[in-house]
RNA sequence: GCUCCUGUAGCUCAGUUGGAUAGAGCAUCGGAUUUCUAAUCCGGCGGUCGCAGGUUCGAGCCCUGCCAGGAGCGCCA
């Protein structure tokens, strides 16, 4: 538990208890949990009810006696027992403010450094080289980018790997189409769309022209010897790829730490392969050789084909040993769609057989799909990530342009890139990874309502806020003064901003980004409540302050957390 | 046939791991701007939490069985 109020109320609860029956019993076990209403107070205890079995007692008399048990302490203004045996408590908020206060003094409002010393390694967006990146690329990048950052603030050391598709059967069939497909011009002039283009021709030419295809094959293996010709436009063809890979990640504010596709392991398979054997993990059937999880309950897969070819899960071992060795990471994460949980399952298998003690984690995601079925290529509706993007920035343009605020032309187009982008990523990470989305536009470029745009227009208008406070009563000391919290809504919002270090606490610990989404929201809610209905700079000066003060947290928190979902915070809109 | 996921308001989704009267957004209807950004706020309407049993003081959440949808199940990744 995370939250300094939960946490101090908890000691108290734990020592009233053993207090009032004793310490031969274990009262770790006891929480304390926010009130799920407000007119109960601000934290509740539910554990007398579960308590009553073993001390054989009514839940009430239990919760009664515990509360009588100790004085109550300073911190809380009241401790009530309640309905079937809840413990309601409400905190003073004298103590409150002092919490809060410190918390705020923090430099990253409290988040715990619960990975310090800690490695863990992200495998996230991984696209394949020659393609184009498209709408099913999004949700491992932006979820990936958002758990990426969640657990770098947490204090780990995070090593954001992308695992490019960039070896296998296609490139026979790549480097035939591009020699014979494009024009010198065009070759000249390569782009990932040329490549597709040429991929394309040069596939469908193998369906009726067998020579064709004997030639791509030849090509291949041509390429796996290490031939310099085709090793020099195979490299070429990733370089292209990256860099436009790159384009689109500068503009969803994604860096990775390495690019290490597929081919980098190649020279590793064999290798690992013969330690399957040496262990005798491996067997031959079929003429593949294959490894049995009949004791994991689970299908047996296959680490090598008949035809002496490896293949993916070769490859994913042979990432593993790679991984280790190099970086020993605890952990392992890998951000890919819900189809590959059984391949992961079985290659997780077979990595603890080898003894590899790594944590390998897969946070599978739900694929998106159209209101009409599945996006695909046969069917020519597969959305292109860049107009997608695009198409988001325009429209938030539109709005700008037709808006009242006066938005300097040359800021025009930075700001369509933050809102328009924002809201696509705000639309996926606000759901959780594992629900199937359904792509509507309207629903990926939301701009009211729960989506990124109000939390960033939250923020906005808190800037502002804060700009015409320094310019009519100077800057402010963020540590002078205390926050007043007479009011039901700052009372509310100064127990919220206590649950943001929890909140990412949970979010990285679940794999869900969504947590913190959702936090996020509730918070701009609350403060937009606030912000309706309390003067800030109209009130006095006592009063002001408080206010401005509890401004500038909310504003922290908003702007932190759409940080780590990686979304950006104009301090205008 | 087997495995995994999902089923909550007209639509899209939350529900802090079993707590009190199930919550948001969109849509719809009605209100708020001499006031710090109306991309906002307030209110109304809207529910047999897929169905049926079971466990318990207490179930949207756990167990069993059905129904419906999605995904996967030896040489693609």
């Amino acid at each position: 538990m995370v939250n300094k109020c939960e946490t101090a109320i908890v000691e108290w609860i734990r020592s009233a208890f053993s207090t009032a029956f004793g310490v031969e019993y274990d009262w770790e076990w006891l929480q304390v949990v926010p009130a799920t209403d407000r007119k109960f107070g601000d934290f509740q205890c539910n554990d007398a009810m579960q308590a009553a079995r073993t001390l054989r007692m009514a839940p009430r008399a239990i919760a009664e006696r515990v509360t009588d048990a100790l004085p109550r302490p300073e911190m809380l203004e009241s401790v009530e027992v309640a309905g079937a045996g809840f413990i309601n408590m409400t905190v003073n908020k004298e103590w409150l403010t002092e919490q809060l206060q410190e918390i705020a003094a923090t430099d990253n409002f409290g988040i715990p450094n619960a990975g310090q010393g800690r490695t863990v390694i992200i495998d996230y967006s991984s696209p394949n080289v020659a393609k184009p990146m498209h709408i099913g690329h999004i949700r491992s990048t932006v979820i990936g980018c958002a758990v990426d950052r969640i657990y770098r603030a947490l204090g780990y050391n995070v090593i954001a790997d992308n695992h490019l598709g960039d070896w296998g059967t296609q490139f026979g069939i790549l480097i035939m189409g591009y020699r014979h497909c494009l024009s010198e011009d065009e070759r000249g002039n390569l782009s990932v769309e040329l490549l597709e283009r040429a991929y394309v021709e040069s596939y469908n030419k193998t369906k009726d022209d067998e020579s064709w295809l004997d030639a791509c094959r030849a090509e291949l293996v041509k390429l796996q010897r290490g031939d310099p010709e085709n090793q020099a436009v195979w490299k070429r063809f990733i370089d292209i790829s990256i860099n436009e890979f790159d384009r689109i990640y500068r503009r969803l504010d994604v860096h990775f730490d390495l690019y290490r596709g597929e081919s980098y392991y190649h020279e590793m398979l064999e290798e690992t392969v013969r330690l399957l054997q040496e262990k005798s993990l491996a067997e031959v059937s079929e003429g593949a050789l294959v490894v049995k999880l009949e004791d994991e309950a689970l299908p047996l897969c296959i680490v090598r084909k008949s035809d002496g070819g490896f293949n993916y899960t070769t490859t994913d071992i042979a990432t593993v040993r790679s991984r280790v060795e190099e970086f020993n990471p605890e952990k392992i994460i890998y951000v890919t769609d819900e189809r590959q949980q059984l391949h992961f399952k079985q290659f997780f298998a077979v990595c603890r057989k080898l003894g590899y003690e790594t944590c390998l984690e897969h946070l599978w995601f739900g694929l998106m799909r159209l209101p009409e079925g599945t996006f695909s290529t046969r069917q020519g509706n597969v959305i292109k990530l860049e107009a997608l993007l695009d198409e988001a920035v325009s429209r938030a343009l539109a709005i700008i342009e037709n808006g009242e605020r006066d938005i300097p032309v040359e800021e025009r187009r930075a700001l369509a890139e933050a809102i328009g982008i924002g809201a696509i990523k705000y639309a996926d990470l606000s759901h959780d990874p594992q629900t199937m989305i359904v792509f509507t536009w309207e629903k990926a470029l939301a701009l009211e309502g729960n989506s990124g745009p109000y939390l960033q227009y939250a923020y906005a208008r808190i800037c502002s806020l804060l700009d015409k406070h320094a310019e009519q009563f100077g800057a402010l000391d963020p540590l002078s003064g205390s926050v007043l919290l007479d009011s039901a809504v700052e009372r509310e919002l100064a127990l919220k901003l206590m649950q943001f270090p929890g909140t990412v606490l949970r979010a990285a610990e679940s794999y869900k980004p969504s947590v913190l989404a959702e936090y996020l929201f509730t918070l701009a809610q609350l403060y937009s409540r606030f912000y309706q209905s309390s003067p800030v700079l109209r009130s006095d000066e006592g009063l002001r302050k408080s206010r401005v003060k509890l401004c500038a947290m909310v504003a922290t928190v908003l702007r932190d957390g759409l940080h780590l979902l990686g979304i950006r915070t104009p301090s205008r809109i």
